[in-house]
DNA sequence: CCGCTAAATGTTATATTATAACATAACACT
DNA sequence: AGTGTTATGTTATAATATAACATTTAGCGG
C-alpha cells in the first residue's frame, strides 16, 4: 500500500458518482460485517445521503431527507448514525464546517487531511504520512504526545483555478 | 525572526500569566494603532476575558462575565467582538471546540497550529513554517491551493504526561 | 464647537447545531 | 419463548451563532 495517498480525488471530468457511491456502501457493508458492526438500514440510508455528494453534508439536510422517507426521524436519528460511522471511520466530520463526508478508505478511527475547495465546495481526503510525521515530530520536539489530528485546507481546486 | 517557534508554551512551573496577559494587551494596543484599528474598551475587555487562561474559551462563558460587568451584553455583542479580534489576528477560533484562544504573535490573519492538551486544556500555538510548506506542497502536489489551513492537533503536553 | 458620516454597540428575535432523558422496538443468544 | 443488549422513537431543551433594525459614539471636515 502506497503511504501517501489522496483517497478521494476531486471530481474528474469523468466521474462516475453511481458507481463511486456505490462501491462505498459495498465496502462498509464489507468492513462492518468483517467487524461485526451492525450497518443497520437506518445507518445505511446515513451513509448514502453523506455519499450523495464529494460535498459536505449537514446533519439537519441529512434529517429533511429522511424524513421525506420516514415521518419518526428526529435529529437524534441523524446524530446517532452520524457517530456510528464516524466511529467505524465511514464518515468524517469536517470540524471548521460542522458538516460530514464519506470516507474513502474506511479505517478505524483513523484521521486524515481535507482539502476543502472554497469555490465548489467539493472535499478532497488525503492521507498522507509525512504530514502525520512531521506534525508528530514538531508536537514532539515541545514534549507533545500527538492522540489525533484536525487538518482541514480551504483552498481552490485545479478545476476551479482552471474556470476562473 | 526563526521561521518556527512555539507563541505559547505549555505552562512552564513559573508561568507568570498576569504579566503574560499584560504583554498581550500592550501588544493588541500598539498593533491596533499601528494600523488604525479600533480596540474599543469592549472589545479589549473580551481580549482580556479571552486571555484570562491559556485555555480556549467559549463565547457564551465570555458573555456570561460580560454581564456580570454590563447588563446590556448579549450574544453579538461577544461575537462581533470576536469577529473583530480574529480579523486583527489577536485571538483565534479553536473550531473542534466552538472556543477561542488569545495569540501569543498577532499577525493579520496567519495561520497557526494548535497544540490541545486533552489532559489540562491548555492550548499552545506553533506557527511553523515546515509544516505549512509541506502541506502547501502536498496540495500542489494535485492541484490544489491553499489559502487558510485549520490545524488542530490533540494529545497529552508534556507535564500531563509526567504526571500520570 | 457643530454637524455629518461611518463605525460600534444595543436590542429583540430567531436560526442553526447538538444533546439529554426516557420510552419502545428489534436483535442476538440461550 | 425469555432475557439482556443495542438501536430507534419521541419530546424537550441546551449550546452555538446570526439577522435585522435602533441607538450611540467616535472621527473628521468645516
Amino acid at each position: 500500500m502506497p503511504r501517501n495517498r489522496v483517497l478521494m480525488p476531486f471530481k474528474s471530468p469523468g466521474h462516475a458518482h453511481q458507481r463511486c457511491l456505490e462501491n462505498a456502501i459495498a465496502g462498509a457493508e464489507k468492513n462492518c460485517r468483517a467487524r461485526g458492526a451492525r450497518l443497520t438500514r437506518l445507518r445505511r440510508r446515513v451513509l448514502e445521503l453523506v455519499w450523495g455528494s464529494h460535498e459536505p453534508v449537514k446533519a439537519y439536510d441529512i434529517l429533511e431527507l429522511l424524513r421525506r422517507e420516514h415521518s419518526g426521524s428526529a435529529p437524534p436519528t441523524v446524530y446517532r448514525a452520524l457517530d456510528f460511522l464516524q466511529a467505524e471511520g465511514l464518515v468524517h466530520r469536517i470540524e471548521s464546517l460542522n458538516a460530514y463526508v464519506g470516507c474513502g478508505e474506511p479505517q478505524y478511527g483513523h484521521s486524515a487531511q481535507f482539502l476543502i475547495c472554497q469555490e465548489c465546495g467539493t472535499v478532497a481526503e488525503m492521507d498522507d504520512l509525512d504530514i502525520r510525521k512531521l506534525l508528530s515530530s514538531k508536537a514532539g520536539a515541545i514534549g507533545f504526545l500527538v492522540n489525533h489530528e484536525t487538518i482541514e485546507i480551504k483552498g481552490t481546486c485545479s478545476a476551479c483555478q482552471a474556470a476562473e
